[in-house]
DNA sequence: ATTGATACATCGACAGTCGATGGATCGATA
DNA sequence: TATCGATCCATCGACTGTCGATGTATCAAT
């Protein structure tokens, strides 16, 4: 973990795919999405986001598509596959059975 | 993050200091103390915690001694010392903002 | 006598995050 | 017109943390 870690190590695929159910999107666009979706908590760097989206493409839970904006402006859109839902579904399911113990722990008196 | 994780990571520091905040103990009590109370989730390794505390008595937020129980069985008792106590509420406070982001995101509909 | 629980610890493999770096386009401002 | 900041892609090496395997040893129970 780094010194400042700005996240929570082994959250980042969950939040990338959520930021994706809600539609397709770029690199950039889900970077910006989750900082200010969070309160401007999560910032996520460009060495952490590209190694995930690769990581969603090799495991077919996103697939992408280059874009051209009318001005010729290139961007890589990330959309979610239906095994992408899935996990997503599983992420979720898994990241509320931690924070659930974690809880159990931190509110024991 | 391993195959089945059986931990957040990033979050053991904090389950540790937590733990000993209720009272010194050694190594394997605090593994067994994190099994139940957290619902037989958290299954912390061996290959996990002992680096994890090696971790607090290098940053000084620990204090460890070798007891002998009547029967000649030794344990290296740990104890938080000042600074972990104040490492402890840090690690609180951090990871719930943490939570309170990641929430922000999961629920935004 | 062997197994399982208690207790310590280390090792190498692996995965994930971070900061730095590099490239490119575009609009605004100086 | 030059430069700066924002948008957009991506990779690299360094670092940290977790995991499973391995090794030692004691003790109780079978």
């Amino acid at each position: 973990m780094a010194q400042q870690p700005s996240l929570l190590p082994g959250t980042l695929d969950l939040l990338i795919l959520k930021t994706l159910a809600r539609g397709a999107l770029h690199g950039y666009g889900i970077a910006q999405f989750l900082l200010e979706h969070s309160g401007n908590v999560l910032e996520v760097g460009e060495g952490s986001l590209y190694p995930a989206l690769q990581r969603l493409l090799v495991n077919e839970w996103a697939e992408a598509e280059w874009k051209q904006s009318e001005t010729g402006r290139r961007a890589r859109v990330y959309k979610l596959t239906a095994a992408g839902r899935k996990r997503l579904k599983e992420e979720e399911r898994e990241f509320e059975k931690m924070i659930g113990a974690i809880r159990l722990v931190l509110t024991t008196a």
